[in-house]
DNA sequence: GTCTATAATTAGATAGAC
DNA sequence: GTCTATCTAATTATAGAC
């Protein structure tokens, strides 16, 4: 029952399941729910249809899996981090947590993407996305704007999103604002610069 | 060659024409242009697809054309707004506009959603996008930064996206924040909110 | 496990009736 | 102008060969 011993095949099993994963992710992130195909997803991950769902069962599925791997990057990484930040005082200790935010929105620009993509019709993959991860990931998030940021309860909500778009409109939008700017958002630089602006911006 | 007498069918093609354009709009902003059918619009418009062609020819340049409507809405509403400003000093001018600027994202939060549906890859419909529109709204925004907001050029892309970003999520994702928080952000009372609390983010 | 073949729908574009 | 019918291609899901 319990992890026993690690086949080839297992193995095998396990990298053709994450590939087909991994350009699931990219796909949605990329096209939407409804502007991607599994046909497409299958070429990316360089296998063919028929063994999506064979480990999805369905679009649905597959597209669940992949939002589920997309939450799961934030919060290993924003945990991981934040338990780790140096304690000065309590502004520049909330400013940095937004800095490692906004480095995290740079990192997956993702999780923008789907949230934005999914938010806009009250269907069964939104209620779905909310319940299953952005109820944890606001809580969180809410909860620190609170104690460490000193933001009143009522205005939570404002500042959620504001941080949220703030920190990842930039990132999400890439290529548009190379065009546009000339500015390309994914130079280290460029992110650094952004995580400061906006770490200021929220907690002056 | 000017516009001569409207005869009863020239109405009657102008409201036609007109009703499919609203529901591009409506189901562009709402699905993006990958999930979107020209037979659902043509629904939603009340008509038959065979019409869309005749009147916008395929469905890129329904899409081009629903991109213009979207974004004439902008130019109006914010040269006449930002010119009608009260003159009271700097900083409670560049709050003001900032705040009409939340309000034209409430009420048009289909400009911040094709921006973020079109950001992603650069292609065609990209590079139209920005050339034709984006340019000219980032130029006027990104001035109005520089001069009444006293933000430095380096910044200014920084400072453009976090502010559309900060300003436009919250209405962009409306449902998805009913569900989350509670909040309905389109109650007037909601949207003042969100301005007042962008303006001082901005502008402290 | 992997892949091909296929069934049932649906897509955009076109032709033509009225 | 308006609408129906149709062509070609692509979609998801399924069945079955190997």
């Amino acid at each position: 029952m319990s992890p026993g011993p690690t086949t080839a095949r297992q193995r095998q099993r396990e990298a053709t399941r994450e590939r087909i994963l991994e350009a699931a992710v990219e796909t949605f992130a990329e096209k939407g729910f409804l502007g991607s195909s599994t046909r497409e997803v299958a070429r990316r991950a360089d296998t063919n249809q028929g063994l999506i769902t064979y480990y999805f069962r369905s679009k649905e599925e597959l597209w669940r899996a992949a939002a589920d791997r997309i939450f799961e990057g934030l919060e290993t990484r924003l945990a991981k981090r934040l338990g780790a930040l140096e304690a000065t005082d309590r502004r520049e200790r909330a400013r940095e947590a937004i800095r490692e935010y906004v480095r995290f929105a740079a990192a997956q620009p993702e999780l923008f993407r789907i949230m934005v993509d999914e938010g806009r019709v009250a269907d069964d993959r939104m209620n779905w996305l909310v319940d299953a991860h952005l109820r944890p990931y606001f809580e969180a998030i809410s909860g620190a704007l609170m104690d460490v940021a000193g933001i009143d309860e009522a205005l939570v909500p404002h500042a959620f999103y504001a941080l949220a778009g703030a920190a990842s409109l930039l990132f999400a939008v890439g290529p548009e604002c190379r065009r546009l700017t000339g500015l390309d958002p994914r130079a280290p630089a460029a992110i650094e610069t952004h995580a400061d602006y906006v770490a200021r911006l929220l907690v002056p």
